[in-house]
RNA sequence: GCCGAGGUGGCGAAAUGGUAUACGCACUAGUCUUAGGAACUAGCGUCGAAAGACAUGCGAGUUCGAGUCUCGCCCUCGGCACCA
């Protein structure tokens, strides 16, 4: 053993010993409980970043915890290497997308190793191989069959800045989810996946996983997904005056009776608040207003048009949009009331949801009673919060108070309109139904709108179909052929993959590049063997993702993407660790393939990760202009930044970025923003990982980023921190090295008597162990690391030399750096190894020797004496000595011969006194 | 606006309702060194000479006892954004 520590050295020897021994590589093994550990997979942009290094240190922290646990650890790591940036990368550069793609997997990958993780490298799976997107496709394929993939035309969310479609999820907010740019929409025909087929099992199934994942992200994806009970109420509409009307008939927004009677068809959730419709709101878009153009009144055909531009607008989430809207002309028969009343276009209503209609109840919906007062509409109230004061019969007649408290003159207009409150409660003005409650009402009315065929229960959602059609090249071809005698035509399994070509014309305009290749397109029919052309379109590379911790399992099978029967030995995956970025995307979409694989009877469950930890972002300063409208970030090395007293910015400058010569340089001064953000090179915060381990070593580094704050927290990156690791590390190896020539010495048997010194540090060393056990098995990552820390202080601290030790005091020292040796494998794994070839004398390393993780001892862990807090009326005035297992007699006799407690409770009436056992003792006095 | 998380030393942070500030960083003094940006020792919430008092965003409350529980505010961060 060196003097000292040589992280590389140490960090060399053993990635290659692991290597060479093939020390992490997984099979199935029956005999062994399994333990999936996985984190999400990068995209090789040919850098890591401390975002990773935070994400890949706790995998694999928690990876060796369970291997030393006894568990068959699968832990595996692949490329999500289709997608845009290799894209971009041709186009702007001319490069080879692929052979850009596979240098950054190998730059990237010699980064993992270089941090030495401990990954079973055979398992890779690389989205971009057709080895693996012949899945994609096949997978595809599948869901075609199954009727869950189709193509329509459609809006789509459309990146001008990426010239990219993007998924509503992707859209999230208006903003491209990767450049940030306002999303605008774009007429496309677009192939689906049909994601709405089990809104309701993934709503429902959250209670399986609901134990193991961040209450946030069940939280997000419930609302994303939007689940809303209601009704929908089928409205006649009929023109007034002269003026015709046109009325699409589309499936489940427009119908007309046996009597030829024009409806339209809205979705409400409060059915019970119809009586107090003033109007009925259609979206902009909505079919029969698109048919209409022509028909309406000058000023309402270009104000309806007005709104529909404004609508394509993206949209600019800081400023609230006014309600605008504008009467049709056209009028609504309310099927209960009988009530003609007006058909109006308004700006709220959006087509996406529902059906594109909604009946405006002004006195019990804020956005309706916005857009009433607006233009003057009535507003009358229908639901009270408490049953009126004559119960029973018809309560018309009498007067109430509101919700707001206003006095409400019944069935009248109300000058000022008053907002009744969105709350359930008691239905008045309401007919027959007047007087029951809003959950009455209800199901009642829903009942009678389907007696008399104008309406039914209905459940919306939020959650539309995944659209997978992207104009790139740098994607899994959608496998389909269109024939013109066949039509829509899938490809044949036997003829999958369905290869890209080796290049393209890049031009980053938006087109599909594979269009531009014949001898892609061109193909034959797989029905009727004529002439045909191959879909051009690209799968969103969401779909590599959506299942590629299935073909961990069985990364090398030809004929399916992964054997059922092995499959079913490692799956579902016990932990998954990522970024909480992915809570609705990637997640959704990947619950979603694990319950279309269940419906495939690959596999048996349908939720694929039972716990998920979202770690937090490691974020830095950075420092750019916007005053050109796109943010330019500057590198903090060409930034002076002045701070205040606590170290927080007060201003940023750039400085010596002029054209000129250096003197002129430097008298350019730009101010600039700043901010705290994600690490990335982009934005010039980033900390390269590999500077890092070369400075001061993998084990350092990880052992840092475990330490320096809970893993879920933001992580605002520092360097100063990481020597302290550094230092630790170092001083763990001077103790080993200290201690080295003893500790060969094993013991048969009982261990011997035990001197004070050895009690108290073997005390210690079972405390921690405890410790670190629980941190470990609750995912917590940072304290663990200081209970080492501590212990390595207990043994730094241990009082005798050792040339002067006697045999129990080495076994007590032996203890403790064997447990703080294991115990630290899961965050310096390298260092640790080096300690145990000590320990144990061999170099075949912690698997092979088949090492466990410490037990702890609760006898020895116990404190022989501990200190107890005196506190008088809650407030600590002394401290006692004493057996944890004293008697609360005892203890009670020890307290009031303290002098302190004397002195304080001199001439006081003592009113109680409590004792905590093992704890403390608080004494009540008057 | 709605939803969620959070506010503890100079900083990152610890604390089953029971000694607030463990562990680390930074800092201060000292020891050893030709030297130290190494190592070691000691100190380090605020006020105070001390005794002690006051300290976990602010204000109430429950309790023998509250960083922790309840209520009301303030602030920060994240998500959503007219979802009928």
């Amino acid at each position: 053993m060196d003097d000292k520590y040589f992280a590389k050295k140490i960090e060399q020897k053993w990635q290659k010993i692991w290597a060479e021994t093939g020390a992490f590589h997984a099979e199935v093994d029956d005999e062994k409980p399994k333990f999936y550990a996985l984190e999400m997979l990068p995209y090789p942009s040919g850098n890591l970043h401390m975002g990773h290094v935070r994400n890949y240190s706790a995998g694999d922290a928690l990876a060796w915890y369970k291997r030393l646990r006894g568990f068959n650890v699968l832990h595996p790591i692949g490329w999500d290497s289709f997608g845009q940036p290799a894209e971009d990368a041709a186009v702007k550069r001319g490069v080879n997308p692929r052979e850009w793609t596979e240098a950054n997997i190998v730059s990237m990958r010699g980064q993992l190793q270089r941090l030495g993780l401990s990954y079973d490298w055979r398992r890779q799976m690389y989205a971009h191989r057709p080895e693996y997107y012949k899945f994609d496709q096949w997978f595809f394929l599948k869901m075609y069959e199954m009727g869950l993939a189709y193509k329509k035309q459609t809006q789509v969310n459309w990146c001008s800045h990426d010239q990219a479609t993007l998924s509503n999820e992707q859209a999230s907010g208006g903003l491209c989810w990767r450049c940030g740019n306002p999303v605008t929409k774009k007429d496309l025909e677009q192939w689906f996946l049909k994601t709405t087929a089990y809104t309701d099992e993934l709503l429902d199934d959250m209670t399986e996983i609901e134990s193991g994942w961040p209450a946030s992200v069940i939280k997000r994806q419930q609302d994303w997904m939007g689940r809303s009970y209601g009704a929908y109420v089928d409205f006649e509409i009929s023109a007034s005056g002269e003026s015709l009307f046109a009325c699409p008939i589309v499936d489940g927004i427009t119908s007309t009776t046996d009597l030829g009677k024009k409806r339209v068809r809205v979705f409400t959730t409060r059915i019970d608040t119809i009586f107090g419709a003033n109007a009925i709101v259609l979206a902009a878009e909505h079919p029969v207003i698109q048919a209409n153009m022509d028909n309406f009144a000058e000023d309402v055909a270009a104000k309806i048009a007005y709104i529909r531009t404004e609508n394509a607008k993206p949209a600019d989430h800081e400023v609230e949009i006014e309600k605008d809207g504008i009467d049709t002309g056209l009028k609504a028969l309310n099927p209960f009331s009988n009530e003609e009343i007006p058909v109006w276009v308004g700006n709220y209503v959006m087509m996406g949801y529902g059906t594109g209609a909604v009946m405006s109840v002004p006195a019990h919906d804020e956005r309706d009673f916005e857009f009433a007062r607006k233009f003057g509409l009535p507003v009358k109230t229908v639901i009270v919060s408490e049953p009126p004061a004559s119960a029973g019969g018809n309560q018309e007649a009498c007067s109430l108070t509101s919700d707001t408290a206003d006095k409400v003159e019944l069935g009248s207009t109300l000058t000022p309109p008053a907002y009744a409150g969105g709350s359930d409660g008691v239905l008045i003005n309401s007919g027959v139904w007047s007087g029951m409650t809003s959950e009455e009402a209800k199901a009642s009315m829903t009942e009678y709108a389907v007696k008399y065929f104008f309406g039914e229960a209905a459940t919306t959602y939020r959650l539309r179909d995944w659209g997978i059609s992207r104009q790139r090249f740098w994607g899994s071809p959608i496998p389909i052929v269109y024939c013109d005698d066949c039509g829509t035509v899938p490809e044949k399994f036997e003829n999958l993959p369905v290869e890209l070509p080796e290049t393209a014309p890049f031009t980053g305009t938006g087109e599909s590049p594979l269009a531009k290749v014949p001898e892609f397109y061109e193909t034959t029919c797989p029905k009727c063997d004529g002439p045909a052309r191959r879909e051009t379109d690209t799968m969103d590379t969401f779909v590599d993702s959506s299942w590629y911790f299935f073909r961990y399992s069985d990364a090398t099978n030809e004929i399916l993407p992964f054997d059922p029967a092995i499959a079913a030995y490692w799956m579902p995956v016990d932990q998954y660790i990522g970024g909480d970025d992915h809570a609705v995307m990637h997640l959704i979409y990947a619950r979603f393939w694990t319950k279309v694989m269940r419906d495939l009877e690959l596999i048996p469950f349908g939720e694929p990760f039972k716990r998920l930890l979202t770690q937090g972002m490691v974020v830095g300063e950075t420092f750019f202009d916007d005053s050109s409208g796109k943010r330019i970030y500057f590198p903090p090395d060409k930034v002076e930044v002045e701070r205040d007293s606590k170290g927080k910015i007060t201003s940023a400058t750039a400085v010596g970025l002029g054209g000129g010569t250096a003197d002129a340089d430097r008298s350019v001064r730009t101010p600039l923003k700043y901010a705290i953000e994600r690490m990335s090179k982009s934005k010039g915060n980033g900390v390269d990982p590999d500077e890092m381990v070369e400075a001061y070593g993998a084990d350092a580094a990880r052992l840092f980023v475990m330490f320096a704050a809970p893993i879920d927290n933001e992580l605002v990156w520092n360097e100063a921190g990481i020597e302290g690791a550094v230092r630790f590390i170092q001083r763990v190896w001077r103790l080993v090295h200290r201690w080295n020539e003893l500790l060969r010495t094993t013991y048969e048997g009982a261990p011997p008597a035990e001197t004070a010194a050895s009690r108290k540090l073997r005390q210690k060393t079972h405390q921690t162990i405890e410790r670190v056990t629980d941190s470990l098995e609750s995912l917590q990552f940072n304290t663990p690391v200081a209970a080492l820390m501590e212990l390595s202080n207990a043994i730094s601290d241990f009082p005798v030399e050792p040339q002067h030790a006697a045999a129990e005091e080495i076994f007590a020292v032996r203890e403790a750096l064997t447990a703080l040796t294991l115990m630290l494998t899961p965050f310096a794994p390298h260092v640790a190894e080096e300690f145990y070839s000590i320990l144990v004398g061999n170099e075949d390393g912690l698997i092979a020797n088949n090492a466990r993780f410490p037990e702890f001892d609760p006898e020895l862990a116990k404190a022989d004496e501990i200190e107890f807090p005196i506190q008088v009326n809650g407030k600590l005035r002394s401290r006692i000595t004493a057996s944890p297992e004293i008697s609360n007699e005892d203890l009670e006799r020890l307290t009031f011969a303290d002098a302190k407690v004397k002195e304080i409770t001199d001439g006081k009436e003592i009113v109680k006194v409590i004792i905590v056992p093992k704890r403390l003792v608080n004494i009540v006095v008057r």
